[in-house]
DNA sequence: CATGAATGAGAATTCATTCAT
DNA sequence: TATGAATGAATTCTCATTCAT
């Protein structure tokens, strides 16, 4: 059974070892200064000449969202291993806490984060998400009013955190994930408001990349 | 002799005129396309030419400034309202909800916004804050280990949901808000990290600064 | 009768003097060394700096656009001056000559020449062309088998010579026009082939463009 | 002592085969699109690589002029062939038609191709054509006032036309080539202005290769 | 003073050519 | 030897800021 990987050939080992330079490096440059960062920085920093960072991301979007999707990859483990959770409550917890570590790591570009263009991995990561979701409320662990789109909330929410603290304090969104986590618990209160639609959220997401464009 | 107001001349009337037409332009145009547009293009906007713009606020830095401190200014009335409020809970409550308003009708500038150079207005809103809170707290409604600091990451985390929401659904934030709400009524849990320290703050806004200046 | 001139706002002394420099530094540039030059050299040539040349012309192409329109202009013109002849005769051949003559001076930009985006100019230029066509064939100076859509292949032929020619030879060009005037002259000979059709003439035109974007 | 063929070793099989196969995809392509297009695009066409391309053409320069050569060959066959005809007359008229096709044929680096570096092959050409002017000169076919360097000036002409129609109407050439074989018909007309001179033709050909540089 | 023209340092992207595999 | 990865200068265009009118 001879599965040919078309689509993507096989790197030619230097060629191999600059792309992951240079994704190392926009990792570190995006993180230390916004997705604005020249792409000479990044080609700088990375050890090699523009023209190569360019025949691996022909465009410094393309670059920005491979580094988006190193990120959502990490996210779909993060699901994984809290699925295999044997505590479904705790499963639950430690997946946003993980999110919330993929996050400070990538703080630079989190903008884009859920707006990738390859839409399967997130498809994917929805499922995972629900599914942890609706264990840890069958076992009492979350309120039963939150869905997905809450969980997706929350991220942005602690995106706003994590952007403004990283620098400073690299574990100082922890304590606000506390108090976010004890919000999920169930109580008798009412939420007053209606959660996002799943097409809100997915314009969101759109508007998002519009709004990086424009400015 | 008549006292000399030497650190702001009086405006000539045109010229505060000027001034106000500016400020609402760039308010507008912040919070459609955040603050990367060009100064030429608000400057069209207000109606008069960049070098007019330039006359009041010698750098774009400087007038992004001033919008942020009109936001301020607002944070400073909408806490001297709820120090107003009979019900000290509802009165902290209250002034979060108004935040949050603030902060979506700028969106645009949110990055900047706990970050102002003018200090004054800051340490005003401190002062109210840091009274709000414990007379919250004196009440009951509010957790005894909260301090000063978690509110303003408070902010920051209803800032990341209100950049994301803002285009696609006007109140989407409101219900994150009810949770975030929700999660500071006292419990016995207890919060497992430490809060952010004073300085940490101070520093957070210098970060948030540099960060925008770099892209 | 105050004709208000809306589209065109009336420029600054300083600004149109540097419009102006631009356009003969253009024109100077483009006949040298062709439309491929860089907008940089263009700018350096007329004294001012690159961003001046982009608030006059926001586009390459515009600029070159206004070279074109320019030569276009004087096309107009000679044909005006043509029409205007008394000798239906010679004005025609008049017509010719000065089309060659402007096309010599702005040789470096001709392969757009008969491809200006503003429809206006050229509608006039081809009426006019129609008209002085038809009386030298009514005085029998021109062969009546020759159509509009045959002067201006003949503009292209000349457009080869001159292309040429220009650097070494300023009138080697007029010694082929002499050629191309005798065949003009009523033979009993028969022109085999028929002549482009209108639609083709101006798919050559869109097809310059398109080629010239190309390349 | 075997005699080495210095200048032009033999090639291996394979090699001749790629510096074949790139001489066809170079033809094609720069028809197509232009001298502008990428060496990567004429490797890609070729299926070889750029190193290959460039180790049979150590430039872009010379794999043009290869090209050129090419068609350089072409018109030394036709001119053979005009030679061969029993008519002169006719025989000139063939081998201006077959110049014109194979220009048709290459409109893309039609610009570079009376510019060819190798002189040798031109030499004959210019014999040729030399040869074949006089004969119809003779016969009474052509007017006794033009010289070799007329017909090049005629070749430019031609080139003009098919440049601008070859996309659009094939054969739209044929018609003007029609007019200017009538024009080469003796008349009692004089022309008034001389030929260029041999060094004119010279220095122009050269210009010609300076203007492709400079854009 | 108000205006908007001028400036020039970047930014993203392309491409001829060289060089490691 | 063939391949295609690497290089970096050059190109078009933008925008904060300064300066002439």
């Amino acid at each position: 059974m001879t599965a040919a990987p078309a689509v993507e050939p096989v790197l030619r080992r230097d060629a191999a070892r600059n792309r992951a330079k240079i994704l190392v490096a926009a990792r570190a440059v995006f993180g230390e200064s916004g997705v604005d960062v020249s792409v000479e920085t990044i080609a700088q920093r990375a050890g090699v000449g523009v023209g190569t960072l360019y025949r691996r991301f022909p465009t410094k979007e393309l670059l920005i969202g491979a580094v988006v999707d190193e990120v959502l990859q990490g996210v779909l483990s993060a699901a994984d291993a809290a699925l295999a959770h044997e505590s479904p409550a705790n499963g639950f917890a430690e997946f946003i806490r993980a999110v919330g570590w993929l996050q400070f790591e990538h703080a630079g570009c989190l903008t884009r984060l859920w707006n990738s263009s390859t839409g399967d991995l997130r498809d994917e990561i929805e499922t995972a998400i629900r599914a942890l979701l609706s264990r840890a409320q069958s076992e009492g662990a979350v309120r039963r009013d939150l869905v997905y789109e809450d969980v997706i909330v929350l991220f942005w929410s602690l995106r706003g955190v994590i952007e403004a603290t990283a620098t400073v304090s690299p574990e100082g969104w922890l304590r606000h994930l506390d108090l976010l986590l004890t919000s999920l618990v169930p109580t008798d209160t009412h939420l007053e408001h209606p959660p996002l639609t799943p097409e809100q959220v997915r314009r969101a997401r759109a508007a998002v990349a519009l709004h990086d464009h424009a400015g």
